[in-house]
DNA sequence: CATTATCCGGAACATCCGTTTCGGATAATG
DNA sequence: CATTATCCGAAACGGATGTTCCGGATAATG
């Protein structure tokens, strides 16, 4: 006979997960342990029962962001002007990294937990910059790796300037240097 | 009476120097000190002998490179077309960046003893953003922080592609969306 | 309320990394 | 060659961080 799971333990795995959000927005990757431990009010054998491994856990707290991204990207890229999808798909990126830093980290080290969020970024660009080369929209030189990696470089502007008005500029700037002469 | 240096202890200053930049250049700042001490043929004291902290000796290593970023950026300010002098230094510091990962970390994570270098790229910037607006050749809504902010997106650029080539054409995508339109 | 499966937190362990210590080796001097 | 100031490397220290242990607490059950 299985006994019904305590209600103290979903209680402190509910405040874990929130917890870790909050640390891992704030201090990216390298957020400690005992630290999430500490805001969720728990100790660290608690993290560590719910989760086996920090990975474990950064990947539980950011699944929903991420989810939500995948939805996001892979929907722009069914746009029927591949330039407004390709600008979607860029501008809530960027927003998402900004937003979640151990997202970032997460992808600029190559973590191999983050591999399917490359595969993913990789084919919905290889979809739209196609489109938008057919379409004229976008610079023939520039291929879908090349706006991977203004995504990143606009992601890592994210750390470096906190307000949201000058990250949405450079947005503007790097896409009006992306687009086609007319 | 002073005696006069003992031989092997110049040589080793060479050498932690050497091996303090080659690992520098490929690990970044989390360079580890036994590392170093490991490529110099030599223990950690010996480091620490010749240079009583780690920024000591990072500081060190990257002196000859910072002085000679120094010098071209300088020189480039002095340009009489801005825009050629704003390019000139994009191009180098860029090139800087991606040559030493230590420099660029130091840059990016606001290290104290980088706050120098700080300083005389954020002068270097503002006057030839300022006379590349008298002379119409750089858009009216980019300021001399964008300009930064640029170029350490491109250095991160630059870690994530290898290749010299990509990384230059990048810097050609970001000038241009920099310039004027005409 | 008694039983007990389940869960809890703090301490301990392992590893990494900057830095210091210290007994022994060695080069400069006369 | 003897002396000794100087230098050397291995090991140890100290703090940070991921992870595990374990004795005690507590909630689910009957």
């Amino acid at each position: 006979m299985t006994r019904r799971r305590r209600e103290d333990s979903v209680r402190n795995e509910a405040q874990v997960l929130t917890a870790a959000r909050e640390t891992l927005d704030e201090r990216g990757l390298g957020a400690d342990v005992r630290e999430i431990a500490r805001r969720a009010g728990v100790g660290v054998a608690t993290v560590y029962r719910h989760f086996p491994t920090k990975d474990d856990l950064v990947q539980a707290a950011m699944r929903t962001d991420l989810d939500g991204w995948t939805e996001v990207t892979a929907q722009a890229v069914e746009e029927a002007d591949a330039w407004t999808g390709l600008r979607t798909i860029v501008e809530h990126t960027v927003a998402t990294m900004a937003r979640h830093r151990a997202i970032l980290d997460g992808m600029t080290s190559r973590a191999e937990a983050f591999a399917a969020c490359h595969a993913h970024l990789a084919e919905a660009l290889s979809g739209v910059v196609a489109r938008a080369h057919e379409q004229g929209t976008l610079r023939r030189d520039v291929s879908a790796g090349d706006v991977g990696l203004q995504i990143l470089a606009l992601s890592g502007v994210a750390q470096l300037a906190p307000d949201e008005q000058t990250l949405h500029r450079h947005v503007g700037l790097t896409l009006d240097g992306l687009r086609a002469r007319t």
